[in-house]
DNA sequence: GCGTTGACTATTG
DNA sequence: TCAATAGCCAACG
């Protein structure tokens, strides 16, 4: 492997890494995904650019519909559209979400 | 090297 | 519960 690099990949790859480990059925947030890469839960707006950036060709291999905010709130609040597919998808995924479209992240919340 | 941007989080009122 | 504010980190121009 010429590319010595590769072996530490960067922002981006880590992201997606973390949130491809998120199992089916389980949800994870910004923070919990900034400590998995950075170790603080203080990069957690560096993880939604990061995701942000994701390509719809990455779509299939990185699950980040699986990523909620803290609260258990949907993220993508700006785009109403990519929202409701989130929500489709975790609803797919067996998850209820509550009177205010939120899920219990203490309950659904991945470790 | 600096300022801006962003799918955030925690605190305060 | 909702709204506004401050703090943090990484990439881009």
């Amino acid at each position: 492997v010429s590319e010595a690099a590769s072996l530490e990949p960067g922002f981006f790859e880590r992201v997606y890494r973390a949130v491809s480990r998120i199992p089916p059925g389980r949800v994870s947030s910004y923070g919990e995904v900034s400590r998995m890469v950075n170790g603080r839960a203080s990069g957690a707006r560096t993880v939604g650019w990061a995701l942000g950036a994701l390509p719809e060709l990455r779509v299939d291999e990185v699950p980040w519909w699986r990523v909620l905010r803290a609260d258990g709130s949907l993220g993508l609040g700006r785009d109403p559209e990519a929202a409701a597919e989130q929500r489709s998808r975790l609803e797919a995924e067996g998850l209820g979400f509550d009177a205010a479209g939120r899920i219990d992240i203490e309950r659904f919340g991945w470790p």
